[in-house]
DNA sequence: TACTCGTGGCC
DNA sequence: TGGCCAAGAGT
C-alpha cells in the first residue's frame, strides 16, 4: 500500500517544527525509553497531558524501571495512582510490569502482537509503543487521529462504526521511515490545531488536502451517535472517629467501580440517600451531618450526605478497619472520597486533621 | 456490540 | 450549570 507522500511530508514537516515538549519524549534523536513511553501511554488513556505529567514525574522517581515498578507491593501502586482514576489501568499497570519481567526477562516486547497480549495494553496502546520506542510500523489510532482522519476525508459514518474506515485511511499514510513520529505528529496536530471545538484550520498544516475543510464542515467531524442521559445516585458516607483519632475505613471489592481503593464508612448508593438513624446504627457512632458532595462518574452522577462522629464502642463494623493518620496517609483514596473527607473536615473548627487545598485534597494526611 | 470504568477543564 | 471532551481497555 502507497503512502500519499504529500500529506504524510507535510505532517512530519510540520511536527519536526512544532512537536511539543512532553517528559516522556526522547530528545534530539534519542533512543526513548519503552518503559517510559508505555507509562506514560498508560496513564494518557482517556486522561489529559495536563493530568498526566505529576503522576508520571512521581511514577518515574519512585519505580524507575519495570523491574522495581513490579517488585513494588500492589496498595503502593494504588495509592500513587489515587486521583487519576481509572483505576483498573493501575491494577493492570502493576501485572503488566510483572509479565514483562517473567515473561520477557524485564525488557519490552517489540512487536504490537507480543504487546497486545500484555495486561492494559489494547489495540492503541501496542500500536504506539512498538511504533515510538521501537520504531515498528504499526498503525496508531487514537482519539485526535480519529478527528484528524474523518476531517480529512469527510468520512460520514459514525464512530465507533467508522473505526475500520478511520484505520484504513490512517495506514495508508504511515511512513515506513518515521511510524513513531507519524503518530505523535498526528496526535499533537489533534491536540493542538485540529481541536474538537474550534480548529485552528487556518494554520493547519493540512488544511490543503482537508475535505471537510473545503466544504466548511471541520466541526462536524467525527460523527457521532448522541449518548444517553447519565442517571443520578444518592448515598450517604460518613468519617468516624475512634477516641484515639483513628478513622474508619474499608477497602472496596477489587473490581468494579474504584476497585480495591479504600473509603470512609458508607452505604449502598441507591434512588435514596438513608435516613441519619441508619447511618448512625450501622455504623455505631454517634453522628452529625455536616454537609453534601457531589461527584461525577462516566455513567452517573453521585450525590453524598456526609456524616462525622465517634464511635461508642470502638468497634469496627463488618469488613471495616481502624487506621490512625499515618496509614490513612498511605491509604489509596480516590478523589471522590477526598470530597468526602475534605466536607467532613470542614464541618467545624474542631475538625480531627486540618486540611488545606493543594487540588488533590487530603493534604491533611501527609 | 454495548456497557463499565474517574477526573478535571472547558464554554 | 451541565454536557462534552481527553494518547482506551476489559468484558
Amino acid at each position: 500500500m502507497p503512502a500519499s507522500p504529500a500529506v504524510t511530508a507535510a505532517l512530519l514537516s510540520w511536527y519536526d517544527r512544532h512537536r511539543r515538549a512532553l517528559p516522556w519524549r526522547a530528545v534530539g534523536g534519542a533512543e526513548p525509553d519503552p518503559y517510559a513511553v508505555w507509562l506514560s501511554e498508560v496513564m494518557l488513556q482517556q486522561t489529559t497531558v495536563a493530568a498526566v505529567k505529576g503522576f508520571y514525574a512521581r511514577f518515574l522517581a519512585l519505580w524507575p524501571d519495570v523491574a522495581a515498578l513490579a517488585a513494588a507491593p500492589r496498595e503502593a501502586v494504588l495509592k500513587e495512582w489515587a486521583g487519576l482514576g481509572y483505576y483498573a489501568r493501575a491494577r493492570n499497570l502493576h501485572d503488566c510490569a510483572a509479565a514483562v519481567v517473567e515473561r520477557h526477562g524485564g525488557r519490552f516486547p517489540r512487536t504490537e502482537t507480543e504487546l497486545r497480549a500484555l495486561p492494559g495494553i489494547g489495540d492503541y496502546t501496542a500500536a504506539a509503543v512498538a511504533a515510538i520506542a521501537f520504531g515498528e510500523v504499526a498503525t496508531v489510532v487514537d482519539g485526535n487521529v480519529e478527528r484528524v482522519m474523518t476531517r480529512l476525508h469527510a468520512v460520514e459514518t459514525p464512530v465507533p462504526a467508522a473505526r475500520p474506515e478511520i484505520r484504513r485511511l490512517t495506514a495508508a499514510l504511515v511512513p515506513r521511515a518515521r511510524p513513531g513520529d507519524f503518530a505523535q505528529a498526528t496526535m499533537d496536530l489533534g491536540a493542538t490545531i485540529c481541536t474538537p471545538r474550534s480548529p485552528a484550520c487556518a494554520i493547519c498544516p493540512l488544511t490543503a488536502s482537508c475535505a471537510a475543510r473545503a466544504a466548511g464542515t471541520q466541526a462536524l467531524y467525527p460523527r457521532k451517535l448522541p449518548r444517553k442521559a447519565v442517571p443520578r445516585r444518592f448515598g450517604a458516607m460518613a468519617v468516624v472517629e475512634r477516641a484515639d483519632g483513628a478513622v474508619l475505613v474499608r477497602t472496596r471489592p477489587s473490581k468494579g467501580l474504584l476497585g480495591g481503593m479504600t473509603e470512609f464508612f458508607g452505604s449502598d448508593w441507591g434512588p435514596a440517600a438513608p435516613a441519619a438513624s441508619e447511618m448512625a446504627e450501622a455504623s455505631g457512632a454517634a453522628l452529625e451531618r455536616v454537609g453534601q458532595v457531589e461527584h461525577v462518574f462516566t455513567h452517573f452522577a453521585l450525590t453524598l450526605d456526609v456524616y462525622r462522629g465517634r464511635s461508642r464502642s470502638g468497634a469496627a463494623p463488618e469488613g471495616c478497619r481502624w487506621v490512625g493518620p499515618a496509614q490513612l496517609a498511605r491509604e489509596p483514596i480516590p478523589n471522590a472520597f477526598a470530597k468526602v473527607w475534605d466536607a467532613a473536615a470542614g464541618g467545624t473548627a474542631s475538625a480531627v486533621v486540618p486540611v488545606a487545598a493543594d487540588g488533590l485534597g487530603l493534604v491533611g494526611l501527609e
